[in-house]
DNA sequence: AGGTTCACG
DNA sequence: ACGTACGTGAACCTC
């Protein structure tokens, strides 16, 4: 029996387990034994603190119910019994009062979760058991034992090394390692291969070295180490002392001092296999109460395991595939519609059934799709953007309405999966079953579900005050972004060819010259050999190590620079290799030769914060801090027709809204006065007046500005300026003495966001913190620095795009043919005729500076130029 | 598929 | 004491 397979189950790694025979055993049934106290708490340790809508907390849970599920369906078990610590005394704390003393109480959130993962195990039919004065291990360690008596083979399943003792011919341990999702699996070999001694002779070693997690106190003195080895020469605590005369010194006295202790200890240490169990032999077998368990995981909003199960209650849809261009007539009919636009196919719902649409029906399909856009309507769709570009493509005239479920979910949530089936059954009680159909089926079928979800989007995006956001900002500005991704930004092809030339020239010299220097050939594109040669073979001494080997990224290089004269030739290296790899040869491939274009997509539906992000190409990395790589920028050119490319880029932008939002009154003084804003930050921190600041003075407050709406750290800041971390502490703390404003309100947003659980931008984007009030203090910390930064890049994301959706409109209204081609997220690209030029210069800087009246004011520079290299300020 | 490195704001 | 500045995407290597 056990557990029937799970669906997906093979994309899920886990650790490979020899079949019983090649352990040599032969039974005939197999039981699963769960230590679920020591499991919890490693789960809930381990995993980011998840929570259902309503509040209460599931991450450990989660993590159990993940875990087992795994193993029951990699063990096949007959039965599973799961066993509980109760609270109060126990044989153990009657006999040591201090036993367990020094632990902290269990955090609420996991104490909560004790009683639901008892539910779930039970409605997954596994038997809970507890007794009082018991622990759950001795319950597990009997458990065994009984089984091995009846010719029942165990695992039993824990994250606490102290049951290992109970290995045996019959039980074997699955312990979990670091988190929770892998495991090791001891039988009695393992257990002397990875401790040096056997299974029973843990107890004996705990009773020497005692265990500070449990507060057994054990024989001061003696360690792992020393009690391994006492152990593996004497057999046991009791072979020790019988020996006691061999031994001498510190050690000796200290055991014969102790030698009441070490038995105690012993005994603390010994897993009770002998107590009375609450419950019959054989166990009930493994019987699921399907019924519960959805409705358990329903409410703990397990949606994964809800569809791994199969437990959903999403019936199969059928969809009718028409490759006919004889489409029925009602199809495009309605004042609605529920429509997707997928790969050469389109899926539609007609009379609340899905419809896709393939060959000739997709064509006819098309045509009725442009005719229902050319009329006022309703569209419910998944990416609003593709109809956008649908409709441009076919050059309609937009009357209807859209609707952008995915655009609304990124609102609510971003960050989150935004694919249809996954917000389908986040936001509705609906959903799908995958069953056979292919994914492009499996998503048609879906389209009918559309407007329900949509319902649903909306009602939370105006409980949340974001439906503005949505409305004004965000849908806009899909048709914006569709139009761009349209355009295109003409390429110099011929220019990147001469630039790839001559890369490719220094590229094969700085080779040679490496190898030269280095005294062997390899691949200098491999992080690995690269360390091997320069911390291996040359002797570097290394500076940084990561999870597979040696750092070599630019930082270490320029530590190492005068090591040896191979170093600075590989930095060379690398910094090219990186230019005819990603922009010359990445640019290449995307290259339309029929239009001289490149034609990035602009995701709408994947940042945190709120930004834009750009791929294939991804042009909002083109380099410009190197003047090397900065000659990319003269393939980037104006199109035909156009002779000019403009930039408007927002000054300080992220700067003036932490002044919107601190209100700090110097920092908005600066703003106002037009003043250079890291001059006056050295000069506030220093204190000077502004023309006595130096330029590493400058240079300094640059960096504490920059660092600032990350949240820095005194490290960081040391780190990137190459000073002591006291002193960069000193210009921290001297900042925020002058800007207490800055200061408050970073703290102020803190609060809010461990109040809240998220934070919010000036238009109401939302970003979720869920380790806000995690007690690792590593990911809380991320937490907090992403509370300060989210609020600050986000509203000026906010800022910037809706300048992009009123810059169109401004062009549009004023009928010139100037074009928007590219956000660099503080920046907008245009290209422009000469007879435009400087009227779009003035038309776009205005609708960038006033989009929003901010405490401060916003400034835009704007340069021209023939290429993206050649740019020039204009000043009117 | 995941890790490392590096380009941008 | 913790590890150490926010947000992206692409190329390449390694497993």
């Amino acid at each position: 029996m056990g557990f029937p397979p799970l669906k997906g189950y093979s994309k899920i790694k886990v650790q490979a387990t020899a079949p019983l025979q090649e352990w040599g055993v032969e039974m005939t049934k197999k039981l699963m034994l769960i230590d679920a106290n020591s499991l919890l708490y490693r789960a809930f340790f381990a995993l980011p603190p998840l929570e259902n809508s309503k509040g209460q907390p599931t991450g450990a849970v989660y993590g159990l119910i993940n875990m087992l599920m795994k193993l029951l369906d990699q063990y096949q078990v007959d039965y599973a019994v799961a066993a509980f610590d109760l609270p109060g005394p126990t044989k153990r704390t009657e006999e040591y009062s201090l036993y367990k003393a020094n632990r902290p109480p269990t955090p609420f959130e996991l104490r909560s979760q004790m009683q639901i993962a008892r539910d779930v195990l039970r409605a997954m039919g596994i038997e809970c058991i507890e007794l009082e004065g018991y622990e759950a291990d001795d319950l597990v360690g009997t458990m065994a034992a009984k089984a091995a008596r009846e010719g029942c083979f165990s695992w039993i399943v824990s994250g606490d090394r102290d049951i290992l003792q109970v290995v045996g011919e019959s039980t074997q341990v699955i312990m979990t390692q670091k988190g929770i999702s892998e495991t090791t699996v001891f039988d009695a070999a393992k257990v002397v291969e990875k401790y040096s001694i056997t299974p029973s002779q843990i107890i004996d070693l705990k009773g020497l070295m005692g265990d500070s997690s449990d507060n057994i106190p054990g024989v001061p003195g003696v360690g792992e180490k020393t009690a391994t080895k006492l152990i593996t020469q004497y057999g046991s605590v009791a072979g020790v002392y019988e020996n006691i005369d061999q031994l001498k010194g510190k050690l000796r006295e200290n055991l014969e001092t102790y030698k009441e202790q070490a038995f105690l200890s012993r005994r603390l240490a010994e897993i009770d296999t002998q107590a009375p169990l609450p419950l019959a032999w054989p166990p009930a077998t493994l019987k699921r109460n399907d019924k519960e368990l959805y409705r358990l995981f329903k409410e703990l909003e397990f949606n994964t395991l809800l569809q791994r199960l199969s437990l959903a209650d999403y019936s199969p849809v059928e969809v009718d595939t028409v490759s006919s261009p004889q489409l029925d007539e009602g199809l495009f009919a309605g004042p609605e519609l529920a429509v997707m636009l997928l790969e050469g196919a389109m899926a539609v719902a007609y009379k609340d059934k899905p419809l896709l649409l393939v060959g000739e029906g997709y064509a006819a399909a098309c045509q009725g799709l442009e005719d229902f856009l050319a009329q006022q309507g309703t569209i419910y769709t998944d990416d609003a953007k593709k109809i956008y570009r649908f409709a441009l493509d076919r050059e309609t005239d937009m009357q209807a309405e859209v609707h952008s479920c995915q655009l609304a979910a990124y609102l609510l949530k971003p960050g989150s999966n935004m694919e249809i089936p996954h917000l389908v059954r986040a936001w509705t009680e609906l959903g799908v079953e995958k069953g056979e159909t292919s994914e492009q089926e499996h998503l048609a079928a879906h389209v009918s579900l559309l407007p329900q979800l949509w319902q649903n989007l909306k009602k939370n995006l105006l409980d949340n005050a974001a439906w503005e956001l949505y409305q004004d900002i965000e849908l806009p500005l899909s048709r914006v972004l569709a139009r761009m991704e349209r355009t295109g930004i003409a390429v110099d092809i011929r220019e990147l060819e001469s630039i790839g030339a001559e890369l490719e020239a220094k590229i094969d010299s700085l080779e040679e010259r490496i190898y030269a220097a280095a005294g062997t050939e390899f691949n200098i594109n491999s992080p690995k050999q690269l360390g091997e040669v320069l911390f291996d073979k040359l002797g570097i001494p290394p500076v940084r190590k990561t999870k597979t080997g040696y750092s070599t990224d630019a930082a270490v290089l320029e530590a190492i620079h005068d090591s040896h004269e191979v170093v600075p030739l590989v930095l060379e290296y690398r910094q090219l290799v990186k230019l005819q790899g990603t922009y010359i040869h990445g640019l290449q491939d995307l290259w339309d030769k029929e239009t001289g274009r490149v034609y990035t997509n602009f995701n709408q539906l994947v940042t945190a914060t709120g930004r834009l992000s750009s791929t294939e190409p991804n042009l909002q990395n083109i380099p410009v801090r190197m003047e090397e790589g900065r000659r990319i920028r003269r393939a980037f050119i104006p199109g035909g027709g156009y002779q000019w490319l403009l930039a408007a880029d927002y000054s300080q932008i992220e700067l003036r809204v932490l002044a919107h939002f601190s209100g700090d009154a110097t920092l908005t003084d600066a703003f106002h006065k037009g003043q250079d804003i890291h001059r006056r930050t050295a000069a506030e921190i220093f204190g000077l007046a502004l023309e006595d600041v130096t330029d590493s003075q400058r240079q300094a407050a640059k960096a504490v500005n920059f660092g600032l709406v990350y949240g820095q750290t005194d490290f960081g800041l040391a780190q990137s300026l190459g000073i002591a971390r006291k002193e960069a502490a000193s210009y921290i703390d001297a900042y925020f003495h002058r800007y207490p404003g800055v200061k408050e309100y970073m703290d102020q947003i803190v609060a809010q966001a461990r109040k809240d659980g998220y934070v919010t931008t000036l238009f109401n984007r939302r970003r979720y913190l869920p380790e806000i009030g995690s007690r690792n203090f590593q990911r809380r910390s991320f937490a907090e620095r992403t509370a300060i930064n989210t609020p600050i890049q986000g509203t000026a994301a906010d800022i910037i795009k809706l300048a992009m959706v009123e810059v169109e409109k401004r062009l549009d209204e004023a009928g010139l043919v100037s074009r928007m081609l590219l956000q660099v997220h503080d920046e907008l690209v245009l290209e422009t005729t000469s007879e435009e030029l400087k009227r779009v210069a003035k038309l776009v800087v205005a609708a960038m500076e006033d989009i929003v009246q901010l405490h401060v004011p916003l400034r835009v520079d704007v340069k021209t130029g023939p290429n993206w290299y050649n740019m020039e300020s204009m000043k009117d």
